[in-house]
DNA sequence: TACGTGACAAGAG
DNA sequence: TCTCTTGCCACGT
């Protein structure tokens, strides 16, 4: 990847790798990036990509799946909305079987 | 130019 | 086992 790009190119780069009806977190995008303990960052760039298109920011959630992102979504539900369309099942604002449908692409994409 | 903010995570008590 | 505190870094004002 470019090098070039700004940290927020390279978060966003690693969100759409992110298969459909899957999750991640916020602290394994920045451990994946190489700035374990910018988890704090991720967040923030997901603030960022809504100008940003094909970033599906609903499939990166807290380290405990919690949606905690809802919020900057329209709408009270959509991130939920969009996850279930995928398969992903949301309770309580919070992913069930989150260990389930956990991606990390630490795992994922490392080699 | 400098400071505060932010959709978190991990360690220590 | 649970709760609190600290660290991390780019963006906006």
């Amino acid at each position: 990847m470019n090098q070039s790009d700004s940290f927020f190119q390279r978060v966003y780069e690693v969100v759409r790798l992110v298969p459909a009806g899957r999750v991640t977190s916020y602290g394994a995008i920045a451990r994946y990036l190489g700035s374990a303990g910018s988890a704090r960052m991720v967040g923030w760039a997901m603030n960022a990509s809504h100008g940003q298109s094909d970033v599906p920011a609903h499939r990166v959630v807290n380290r405990v799946g919690l949606l905690s992102g809802k919020h900057h979504f329209q709408g009270t539900n959509l991130m939920q909305q969009l996850l279930e369309s995928e398969g992903v099942v949301v309770e309580d604002n919070q992913v069930r079987d989150f260990k389930e449908v956990y991606w990390d692409p630490n795992l994922e994409l490392n080699p």
